[in-house]
DNA sequence: CGTACTGTTGAGATCCGTCAAGCACCGTGG
DNA sequence: CCACGGTGCTTGACGGATCTCAACAGTACG
């Protein structure tokens, strides 16, 4: 996969499988910057950006399709509408990462891990993996700690708390919402700015 | 200025003054998610995204100019090479998020307070504003805090425990960097995701 | 039948937030 | 000229959220 400090890249469309985009620090604990399913982008920042600035890991066996950078600025000539529909892409994800910021800067642990598993099933049941009662998720406790910046220890009791509250289950490669408006309203889950309806075509 | 759920914006170039975008929660508490200064873009995600999903705030009077989502979009058409512009400091954007999303997962408030001036340093001394011994700051602690996750107070603390380790003063307006190799250590600092040379033009 | 990975739980330590108080500065208005 | 309120900065005391260290259980796998 890519690594960080690597250049000239190209991006991919991920067609099966989980993938996480993360930041490694010298100390040796590292950041999840976010995930990808099915049919998200991957790489899109490597395209532009001299030097990719993080490392991507599959979390299961993944499917993907390359797209070359300079196919891709090329594209960019023949047809105007798809910069702005790549154009889009960035911007959703930059919203992404932008509420993962608010999440681990200004919410509790409780908070942030409700928000986050509530996106992530929002996200997969836009590509009919999932609904509001639950879904398949292959992460581990450690990728949850990594993503939200607790370490791995807490972010069991933090699951044992939410389960024990009735408003959600982490169990056995499962999430299941116990009380998805509970749920909501602990997180103040307003799912906006994942902006689903597609890239404005004109 | 720009608020929150406002949908149809411009998008702005700003010539002259500071800028910073947050996002604000329900109680009241915000997450500043990054500060522009004279150069850079503001609000190049709400001309795609249908809805803000964030506010901006002028911390000192500013000069822009406005661009309108229609007229940049048919200007895409027009000159390919303006896209990719775009999207270049889109995805710069996006890293310098990222950058700050690990900071505050991942690094102790220390850390998280040099690697932010420093990144602040940087993108000054890209314009001309400061050097490696300083620059002028209108923020406020409270900024900071809103910046970095952290309260008002503990800000105050972080700030009076670098200047007395001889490593930065925050002061009167003023951020002089009196050990830039021994902030550059202690902040992890990198400045490769600022990719500092510009948009690939070909 | 070990070994590695993941999950689970407890005890103690630490970072950081909250509350509280006080100081310095500055513009306003009497 | 001076009282006053507002804003920003500073410091101390206390409590709580979260981390670290440590131990152990369950499972998959060679």
């Amino acid at each position: 996969m890519v690594h960080q400090g690597q250049s000239a890249q190209a991006a991919y469309i991920l067609s099966g499988g989980w993938v996480c985009s993360y930041k490694r620090q010298t100390d040796g604990t590292r950041q999840i910057v976010d995930f990808q399913v099915p049919g998200d982008f991957l790489g899109l920042r490597s395209v532009l950006l001299r030097t990719s600035d993080h490392s991507f890991e599959p979390i299961v066996d993944i499917e993907a399709a390359e797209v070359m950078t300079r196919d891709l600025l090329e594209a960019f000539a023949l047809t105007p509408r798809l910069a702005t529909a790549i154009l889009w892409a960035a911007s959703r994800d930059e919203a992404m990462v932008v509420e993962h910021l608010v999440g681990i800067g200004r919410r509790d642990a409780d908070a942030r891990m409700a928000h986050f598993l509530l996106e992530l099933g929002s996200r997969l049941a836009l590509v009919g993996m999932g609904g509001k009662d639950g879904f398949d998720c292959p992460l581990t406790q450690y990728h949850l700690a990594d993503t939200l910046g607790l370490s791995a220890v807490h972010v069991n009791r933090v699951l044992r708390q939410l389960r024990e509250n009735g408003l959600v289950t982490f169990r056995d490669g499962h999430v299941t919402f116990d009380d998805y408006g509970g749920l909501v309203k602990l997180a103040e889950f307003d799912p906006a700015y994942l902006d689903q309806t597609g890239p404005l075509l004109k």
